[in-house]
DNA sequence: CAGCATCCCGACAGATACTG
DNA sequence: CAGTATCTGTCGGGATGCTG
């Protein structure tokens, strides 16, 4: 099925290569520590900066601006400013945010499967090579 | 449905909180910029050190070896030592290996599917956003 | 061949202070 | 309230050199 293959595919003078770097770069937005928790707070409703800040537990005012920035920028959520004082701006979720999460839930499932079983890998492995001897 | 949700569910005296911090830290594996292409290039067969050097362009020994660890180590890979001279290790992925890496190709489906909108969406936001003037 | 040890640099996260 | 600006420390990761 080439249309498969072809499904977001390349475009004229585009190589695999360079197609596959930006499936990386996709790759690596989910990785990032702070995007899918942002993402995964605005699931159910918008949210404001203030109330975005508190519900993600740890994260640093400069890094909440600079990952709302980021997913703005990739067109996963929306930055909509109330012209009134105080100010008021909301976050929410396009619909390829909401596809981008419902994506990252169905590999979380396969994390939460097996993550007690990569968790005693883990512990096996780290039982079986100690921590280096200094004699 | 609870069966559903406790699917790799905490075990008894497990807050939510460490289960999410966990799957959070196993995301971030599929974020890491290596950990793919090695995976990768292991799906259909076993492969020796200074194979994957060359077949996964850009990584270095090093992070060729970090990589190869953090995978052995969460049981995601096998590493094999040939007692032979000259020294013969061969890498080849274990059953979790290979989920993960289906899990991952589907994810990437959604990468590949909405790779052109994304680039889109952030040319359109450059583009309404020019790099800040200095007067 | 496979891989560990060391040095070194740039990127990036956190804290703090200031502003529309 | 919702940011921006700046400084600073850390740390990932590349290059290099040495071993089993």
């Amino acid at each position: 099925m080439t249309a498969q293959k072809n499904a977001g595919g390349q475009g004229p003078g585009e190589t695999e290569e360079e197609a596959c770097r930006e499936v990386l770069q996709i790759l690596a937005l989910i990785g990032d520590k702070w995007s899918i928790l942002v993402i995964g707070q605005l699931r159910d409703r918008t949210l404001r900066f203030g109330e975005l800040h508190r519900a993600v537990t740890g994260i640093s005012q400069r890094m909440l601006t600079l990952t709302l920035r980021q997913l703005e920028r990739d067109g996963l959520v929306t930055r909509t400013v109330h012209a009134c004082v105080p100010p008021r701006v909301e976050y929410a979720l396009t619909e390829l945010g909401t596809t981008l999460l419902d994506s990252v839930v169905a590999f979380g499932q396969w994390a939460a499967t097996h993550r007690k079983e990569i968790c005693d890998n883990r512990r096996r492995y780290d039982a079986a090579h100690p921590p280096r001897k200094r004699p």
